[in-house]
DNA sequence: CTGAAAGCGCTTACAG
DNA sequence: CTGAAAGCGCTTACAG
């Protein structure tokens, strides 16, 4: 292996020199940085990770602990911080949201990662009380129900009720139904569940329309019996919060010679990718996965090179009107 | 920070001691043990990672090179890797398809991993000279078309192929079409894109059956052409080689007044997840992501512990009738 | 069965 | 602007 001593005899200098050059922590006359690259190049250094983690305590690495279940929308979420954390010249460690606190404690206290994202936090998350013990920057990506003294971001979800209903009604409709995420979603507390909801109530109410909302899981029987139950309030238009049960409700109004947008308007809560994909484009208000977790990288950053104060930060939802949605009919 | 020299100290024994505790590389007496273990615990002491990294030049983590894409096998894949990593007290660095063959010289050579596992090898992938010349233990998940002196597990897509012909001929079908990945995937030259369309291009003929295979995007107008054309040769059966497309597909068969698997069979190669979330549980040859993927990390850690042969691991193909196929109509 | 000590490859005060 | 040296927290021969 290529350590520092080789490169600074190659280059004539002190060891020293070559890690200043390196962290530019103190200024180095043009010819000795010059010299010095030469050699790392010609060499093919690259500095030893655990020497340098061992001597500065800083690792260059984020811990991401993600949910992987088969999901397009965590995908999306762990592709948007890798390659944030990247730019940034970090390395990602990966941990499962099932490893549970003690991995998040493990990975901190043996300086395998500097810091933590999170994803999928749940209402009451056993995660929590250990990160915030743990005193390292964290960054969850979703919103606690509780103020934690941690920093987070999210889709402003509330803001996204509201912004769908206004669509809708813009369009002339009075009746909405809301296809919403699977029961389990629901009991797991995830919190952007109840404040989609919340807008859309509240919003729907404050428009004088009907508005019923049922939850959903992704096969084609409680598809089937949410639309059953919805549908008995006559909508003219159906939002839909479950990216996997999406393709599945689609075809189950086809089946029931609902035309797209024709006879019903749908709106989907997901990634544009899935909205894209089937055979009429969905209007959409859509996860912005990828600017959600280059804020989150950005934001952990910051806490790891100066303190910070823990903030909430929710971006504003943004609606997307594509093929689903029409005047009522 | 807690140390193993706090540990030491707190059980009165030699730093050495506890390490060689920890370690099991030689043997403790028993009261020895249980002293040095009760401090790890009552400290909650875990080992610095760089510093044993720097020790003993091992990491104990290992690298996953994904390709993070809208997908959901590649999910299935990481969540398999994962989990496999930690059974064997291996972290996971991950990596992105897309930083190239530098990215896998520079995380090898700064010892941040001990080991690469690599997704979605291409034809003339230009990281596979890279990986050879690391000369560190690799596991390519995928085939590449030429031997390579490299590590590599995957589905026997020919088989899988063949298999899906024999299925079909059984149920009496004459007349079979394909819908295969994108056109990119092809010109890419993945491999198991090629030995699968082989598989079925082969097994057919030996059948005496009508074959006929295409390429198709997921998009809506893509899989329209796609049937067109396949549906000339009035197929009655159609294997479909494309995830994303999938829904699409089913969605314009029943369009087309095409009942499933009444007017045509179906049978699909994908996650199992993919093929029960719709509104008929399909037929499949599933690919077997989580066998892959533990297979991997163990073929991995045996290349670290001792060295071995390269050598490529086939996984038998396992076909799963459900409703989406039936006898000839 | 256990200890004392060298050494892994860096960073960073200390000194000039 | 640069160097010499201590020290980060482990592992592992060496010794007994």
């Amino acid at each position: 292996m290529v350590t520092i001593i080789d490169v600074a005899r190659a280059a004539g200098v002190a060891p020293s020199t070559v890690s200043y050059v390196l962290s530019g922590k103190r200024s180095i006359s043009p010819q000795t940085r010059r010299v010095v690259e030469q050699s790392i190049r010609r060499l093919g250094y690259h500095p030893h990770a655990g020497a340098r983690s061992l001597a500065s305590s800083r690792t260059n690495v984020l811990a991401l602990v993600a949910p992987l279940r088969e999901d397009l929308t965590v995908m999306d979420f762990v592709a948007a911080v890798a390659s944030a954390a990247r730019d940034h010249d970090q390395d990602l460690l990966l941990l499962t949201k099932d490893e549970g606190p003690t991995a998040l404690r493990r990975v901190i206290s043996s300086a395998l990662a500097d810091a933590m994202i999170v994803l999928d936090v749940e209402a009451a998350d056993p995660r929590l009380p250990t990160l915030l013990a743990l005193g390292r920057p964290v960054v969850l990506i979703g919103t606690p129900s509780q103020p934690t003294g941690l920093t987070s971001v999210d889709l402003d979800y509330t803001a996204a009720g509201e912004r769908c209903v206004e669509h809708l009604v813009d369009l002339g409709h009075r009746s909405i139904g809301m296809v919403g995420p699977a029961p389990a979603v629901y009991q797991r507390g995830v919190n952007s569940a109840f404040r989609f909801l919340r807008g859309l109530t509240d919003s729907a109410q404050a428009h004088g329309m009907l508005f019923r909302a049922r939850p959903c899981g992704h096969n084609y029987d409680a598809v089937r019996d949410c639309l059953d139950a919805l549908l008995r309030l006559e909508p003219t238009a159906l939002v839909v919060h479950n990216e996997s049960a999406l393709p599945i409700v689609l075809a189950e109004l086809h089946r029931r010679g609902l035309r797209v947008p024709a006879d019903m308007s749908v709106v989907a809560v997901c990634s544009d990718t899935a909205a894209t994909s089937g055979a009429v484009p969905l209007t959409t208000v859509s996860i912005p996965a990828a600017e959600l977790g280059r804020l989150a990288v950005e934001m952990v950053i910051r806490q790891i090179t100066g303190s910070t104060q823990p903030e909430t930060r929710l971006l504003p939802p943004r609606l997307t009107p594509r093929a689903s949605t029409a005047s009522r009919p």
